[in-house]
DNA sequence: CCCAAGACCTGGCGGC
DNA sequence: TGCCGCCAGGTCTTGG
């Protein structure tokens, strides 16, 4: 599901009905997610002080502590109303003051709710996260030097969140297209010049990504339910073997990593 | 330390 | 139609 934009459009739909409110109460309807839903009986009364992210999670940031959400590969976040009945997959309802409901649907359970004690950007789950990529000390020059002695492909050193967070498989592949680098070129051979123009991809890419709302496919919508539109401007994301979108060759396709990779024969080298 | 593969889940799709 | 295998936006854990 989601990548950094999808993750990111949801925060900035579920702000403005979460921000001020009190918490309730809460529901869980599936405590069994990536790992069972912490949520302590101490957040009700609490007020939520901001809605943050860090990498692609969320934080509702209380005044004792926060409330990791995690979105997996298939989660969504939606605020709803009292009267909205719960699908098959609406796992945990944390219920406000003001009326509104945050409901996380995930069928395929991969995503998270965990809590923790004091500042959220503590727990355990967020230690070791490079930069983010929209900040500024997420630069080629950090990337060509965290990449020295690395043979593994430059695709996966670009998804590995210890690198750099929130770049999801459709962003890499977007990016190296974008940067003209072939996926499987090993990290460590991958110049600080095209260090320089993958960075700066990967910082376009993302940011028109947010601007769009995200990517929608299959079931993304942002949280107030309208799709993402980014889908339009894939260049090479579930292309394989369409025409390339700058010189027209075909798209090659390949599993890297166990991870659909698709990129222009002629454009990346 | 580095890297590849496995694990966790459900649902949708194409092929037969 | 029905069943089977494969695929899907993530990331932690394990084993070499």
């Amino acid at each position: 599901m989601p990548e950094l934009p999808e993750v990111e459009t949801t925060r900035r739909g579920i702000a403005p009905h979460v921000v001020g409110a009190r918490i309730t109460g809460y529901r869980v309807r599936q405590s069994r997610l990536r790992w069972p839903v912490e949520l302590p009986a101490s957040i009700i009364g609490a007020r939520v002080d901001a809605v943050a992210r860090r990498a692609k999670y969320l934080g509702l940031v209380l005044p004792g502590g926060g409330v990791l959400i995690h979105l997996g590969m298939s989660g969504h976040l939606r605020v709803v109303g009292r009267d909205d009945i719960a699908g098959r997959h609406a796992h945990v309802d944390i219920e406000f003051d003001n009326g509104r409901i945050l409901r996380l649907t995930d069928p395929r359970r991969f995503g998270s709710i965990l809590y923790q004690v004091g500042d959220w950007l503590s727990h355990p789950l967020l230690a070791g996260l490079g930069p983010e990529p929209l900040t500024a000390d997420f630069d080629g020059d950090y990337l060509f030097a965290q990449s020295r002695r690395r043979r593994v492909p430059i695709k996966s050193f670009i998804m590995d969140a210890r690198v750099v967070v929130g770049v999801g498989n459709i962003y890499a592949n977007e990016a190296l297209f974008r940067a003209g680098l072939r996926p499987r070129r090993a990290a460590g051979r991958v110049s600080r010049a095209e260090y320089v123009a993958l960075a700066d991809a990967i910082r376009q890419t993302l940011t028109e990504a947010v601007a769009a709302g995200g990517t929608t496919l299959r079931d993304f919508l942002g949280s107030d339910g309208a799709a993402g539109y980014f889908s339009t401007q894939l260049s090479t994301y579930g292309r394989a073997g369409l025409p390339c979108t700058r010189c027209g060759a075909q798209l090659k396709g390949l599993r890297l990593a166990q991870r659909a990779t698709v990129y222009c024969p002629k454009c990346q080298r």
